[in-house]
DNA sequence: CTGTTAGCGCCTTCAG
DNA sequence: CTGAAGGCGCTAACAG
């Protein structure tokens, strides 16, 4: 492999000079600049990271955290991973993944210790979550990515739960809906403290009064078998429902199926909207579901570039970001009304 | 941060002592030893990556190669890549993830080039595929995983979809089923000879004769309204069909579709087998799908212990793995006969 | 505008 | 068994 010094040589410069024609730190003569541009071609020189992260003190490189991933909020953070990876190419970092298990904390200490990484990206914040305190006394740059707890405090990027809600309510009643259901995620998640269904349940309540819109929450595990059965048992207890809102894409079969086994169809007689769901698993269900899908894009392309505006010193806006989940139509949502129930 | 330097002057000896103490290759006193342990507890020392591999030229970092996500076989890319992640770990590696674009070929280079990794993990490798003539060139170990167009002088992992097969038939026979259907994935991956498609469709040929069982197979997009008009077209041509092998996690829905609107119960009267699927969505199903999923945790374990056996020159075994899927019986799959079809 | 040079933290000969 | 010292490839003062 090249080296600066082979480019100096052959450029006739010294390897400062090289050095400062890649920065741009320091101007540099025409004339050399184009020595230079000329030998790095020939030589197809490309700086060695690890040499020159040593020398800086900066190497490039960010982490992204992941705890287990169990109950996610969908099938979709492959995407999330892949989509972050992207944009920190994009910007000249590489996107190391770690995975903690049990004791965190100590795990994550050992990590940093390492000083492999110039910041962290943290996924699937907790409530007091043990990782956050190592970093800030490491004074490592972090940022929090989505289902974080209310922690204004620290730099976050999450979803726009109430926007997305206000949304769904707003699609709704346009299409004539006056009586909703909401299956939320599980009352142990709600109980925890978890920011989505947290912060879902909240916006559902306030919206149903501001919208005129009689409604019901349910909490449901991620078991089809389950969600299908309470979503019979809601139809029988009261007919009038016309539309769902879910924010579990795991148990849209048996939403589904509930539905159709009361005899309703979809989307004629009872609708279902999917709120904070990914792509895939939505459009592949029968009927195809209308979602309001997360804007992955978005979402991780503001994750890495705040944090590296933050690596920078650069950093100086608001410490949360929200990006709101966008529509998708599809065939599951309808307008009210259509059946005589 | 501590340093080595700092280690060393609070233990009272050299550096090259503390420093063979941590790699073990060459022989340090009992007593140096002892008092180089307590420094280095004492300071929390950890040595720098980074320092380390500049030294050594190499880094402990390896790339797990994403091109687009598209097709897939399922929804489990994400463990795939966390699995891997976490074995590097344990190995004391590191995983970065590079997503390719379009010209795959020139973008490794420059990724290559930057000598920030050891070596690499290809995934969604297809026939031809450019990347590996790069990788060759340049002689950067690598290893393919999955999904592999025949290429057995490369090494690679992979899974075993003819032992696969194999299993799944013995089980369908074992439940009494003798007349079949194969949903494989599209034609098209099966003409640009997706290895996947390819080695099913021959496994499925081969046992239908050794089993002496009737079948016929399906080549169908992740598409689940198109694969419930072929299931019920299916059904109704031929409805001695006691069984549906799938290939195609994606498609499930409409397979469930098409059977029961077929007025057929499953798996009283249709079972349905999910092959090389992933254990979150065939969960999720109503019902909840038998199915032979991929072991990831053995695919990526065995990809990252081969790879640094490669980079430790001890390489020597052979250039292939293949693992097998496992059978994870749930609510879809029983015994034929049960209807008077 | 440019060159010289001292590190960055660690590994690894080379002497002893 | 141990220490001294020269790199690894690059950055960033410092001195023109």
């Amino acid at each position: 492999m090249a080296t600066i010094k082979d480019v100096a040589s052959l450029a006739g410069v010294s390897v400062s000079t090289v050095s400062y024609a890649l920065s741009g730190v320091r101007p540099v003569s025409a004339e050399k600049m184009a020595s230079i541009q000329t030998a790095m071609q020939e030589l197809r020189y490309q700086p060695n990271r690890i040499a020159r992260s040593l020398a800086s003190k900066r190497t490039r490189i960010i982490a992204i955290l992941f705890p287990k991933v169990e109950h996610g909020i969908g099938f979709s953070e492959i995407d999330l991973i892949l989509e972050a990876a992207k944009s920190a190419l994009r910007y000249g970092y590489q996107l190391v993944i770690w995975t903690l298990t049990a004791n965190s904390a100590e795990e994550l200490q050992e990590l940093l210790t390492q000083e492999l990484v110039d910041g962290v990206i943290l996924m699937e914040v907790h409530l007091g979550d043990p990782r956050i305190g190592v970093l800030k006394k490491r004074r490592v740059p972090f940022i929090l990515l989505g289902r974080d707890a209310d922690k204004p405090e620290e730099t976050f990027i999450d979803i726009d739960f109430f926007t997305t809600m206000m949304e769904c309510f707003t699609y709704l009643k346009g299409l004539g809906h006056r009586n909703v259901a909401f299956i939320n995620q599980s009352e142990k998640s709600f109980r925890a403290g978890y920011g989505p269904v947290v912060r879902t349940h909240e916006a559902f309540s306030y919206f149903l009064e501001n919208f005129e819109i009689k409604g019901r929450e349910f909490f449901c595990e991620s078991d089809s078998a389950q969600v299908c059965a309470i979503t019979e048992k809601l139809l029988a207890e009261d007919p009038g429902v016309t539309a769902f809102i879910s924010m579990n894409d795991a148990s849209l079969p048996g939403l589904i199926r509930g539905i159709e086994q009361r005899g309703r169809r979809i989307p004629q007689d009872v609708s279902i909207v999917s709120i904070v769901s990914s792509a895939r698993p939505a459009s592949n269900y029968l009927p195809a579901i209308t979602a309001f899908e997360m804007d992955i894009h978005t979402l991780m392309d503001l994750a890495v570039t705040q944090l590296i505006a933050k690596l920078d010193g650069r950093y100086a806006e608001l410490p949360e970001r929200l990006i709101a989940c966008v529509l998708r139509e599809r065939q599951s949502a309808g307008a009210a009304g259509g059946s005589g129930f």
